[in-house]
DNA sequence: TGCAAAATAGCACGGGCGTTCTATTTTGAA
DNA sequence: TTCAAAATAGAACGCCCGTGCTATTTTGCA
C-alpha cells in the first residue's frame, strides 16, 4: 500500500508554477533522494522514449544509472508510478519547449505558428528519440489504469491550449470566425502523427516538409 | 535453423494472386495443420490488434486457441514468423476490405473517395480493436529487423496504392495538375492517424465527422 | 561528533516468457 | 488396414521481470 500524493498534471497556461528548489514545503531540506531521482527519471524518460513506457524495466534502468534494482524501486515504490513519474517529466519539457516559448508571441495566429513551429521542431528530433504522447496512447489505449490516465490528463492539457490559441486568433479576426477550432486543432494534430510515423517509421524523407505545408494550407484556408 | 519461405507482401494492384485452395504446389495435398495455423493467426490478429505485436504472447495464444504452447509454437518456429503471419493476414484483410472494393468505382475522384470511405469505416471499427499498421509503426519504429521489414513493406504498399489514386484523379482531370500526389496522401494519412488517436485512446466523440471534414476540405482545395 | 532517519544494496521469491527436447497422438495415402 | 510422416502435447531449460524482505551505508541536523 502506498500513499501517493495526488498531483494533477495541469498548467500549461497560467500559473507558472513555484521554486522546486530545496524545500518541498515539509520543513526538511532537500536530501540527496530528491536528486538522484531527478537522474533516475531523466534517464528513465530517454529510455522509455525509445522503447516506450511499457518497455521501460527497472532492471534496464538500474544498469543504466549504475545503481541496483531496489535502489531505482524504493523511489518509486511501483512501476506504475516510475511511469507516471516519466509523464510528468515529459509534460514538464514539452511545456517549456513548446508551450512557454509561443507565449512571447503575439496572441493569435502569430503564437498559433509559433506553437506549431515548436513542436514541429521537437517532433523532428524525437524522430530518433520518438514521442511518447505518441508512443503511450498507443500502448495504453486499451489498458485502463492511472497510467493511462496521466498520459490523457497530460495530452488533453496540450490539446486544450491549442485550441484556445485557435481561438485566440479567431478573436484577433486572424481567423473567420466560421472556423471550428476543434476541427483545425484535430488537422494539426494529424499533421504532427504523419510527420511522426512517416519520418520515424518508413523513414520517408520531406515528411517534415508537408507537415509545413499542410499548415500553412489550414491557416490560408481559414483566414479571416 | 528454418526453412524460411519469402513470400513477399505486395499485390494491392493488379495480380489477384492464386487459388490458395488445397494445394501448396508442393503435390501433396492440404493436411490438417494448414488449417489449424490459419485459425491461429486469426486468433493471433485479434490478440495484437488489442495489445500489439510486441503484446503478443505464446502462451496466451496457446490458451484462446485451446492448444499447447509448444502445438502452437511449432507451426511458426518463432516468435517473430509469428508476428509476421498476423501482418500478413492484416494485410490481406485490409486489401480485401478497403482496396480491393474500390476499385469498382470509376477512377480519379470516386475511386479515392471510396478508399477513404473503406478506410474510414475500417478504423471507425478499429476503435475498438486497434489498428496494427498504427500500434506496428510506434512498436517497432526503433527495431530493426524482419517484423519491422514486413510491417513496412505492407504499410507502403498501401500508401503507392493511395498515391496512385491520387494521381489518376489528376489524369482525370478531377484534381488540379498542381497538387502533389504525395502531399495529398501525407494528409489524408494524417487524418486518419488523427482520428485513431483521438477516437480510441482520448475517447473524443466527433472524430470521425472531422476526419471526414478534413478529406472533403483536402479534395476541395485540390480539384481542378 | 553522535545518531536517527534516509538512501541504497543484496538476495530471494514466484511468475511469465520463448524455446528445445522428447513422447504421443492423429492424419491420410498406399 | 498399415505405417511413415505430420501434428500436437508435455515437461523442462534459462532468462528477465516486479516486488518484498533484511542488511548496510550514507546523510545531515542536534
Amino acid at each position: 500500500m502506498h500513499t501517493m500524493t495526488v498531483r494533477h498534471i495541469t498548467s500549461l497556461s497560467q500559473v507558472p508554477q513555484a521554486s522546486q528548489a530545496s524545500d518541498d514545503g515539509s520543513g526538511r531540506t532537500l536530501m540527496k533522494g530528491r536528486q538522484t531521482k531527478a537522474a533516475i527519471v531523466n534517464a528513465a524518460l530517454g529510455l522509455a522514449s525509445q522503447i516506450g513506457l511499457e518497455g521501460l524495466s527497472i532492471g534496464a534502468l538500474a544498469e543504466v544509472t549504475g545503481m541496483s534494482k531496489s535502489g531505482v524501486f524504493a523511489h518509486f515504490g511501483s512501476r506504475e508510478e516510475l511511469q507516471i513519474s516519466v509523464i510528468r517529466e515529459y509534460h514538464d519539457q514539452f511545456e517549456s519547449e513548446v508551450f512557454y516559448p509561443a507565449l512571447s508571441c503575439a496572441r493569435g495566429l502569430p503564437r498559433l505558428q509559433s506553437l506549431f513551429d515548436n513542436w514541429m521542431q521537437r517532433t523532428t528530433t524525437e524522430i530518433d528519440s520518438g514521442c511518447i504522447y505518441i508512443s503511450g496512447a498507443v500502448e495504453f489505449d486499451d489498458r485502463p489504469g492511472s497510467v493511462r490516465d496521466a498520459l490523457a490528463s497530460s495530452v488533453n492539457t496540450w490539446q486544450n491550449a491549442l485550441q484556445r490559441s485557435v481561438a485566440q486568433a479567431q478573436e484577433e479576426k486572424h481567423l473567420t470566425a466560421k472556423a471550428d477550432p476543434l476541427q483545425v486543432a484535430f488537422e494539426i494534430h494529424g499533421l504532427i502523427l504523419a510527420l511522426h510515423y512517416e519520418a520515424r517509421f518508413l523513414r520517408n524523407p520531406g515528411a517534415a516538409d508537408r507537415a509545413r505545408k499542410g499548415f500553412s494550407e489550414i491557416v490560408a484556408r481559414n483566414q479571416a
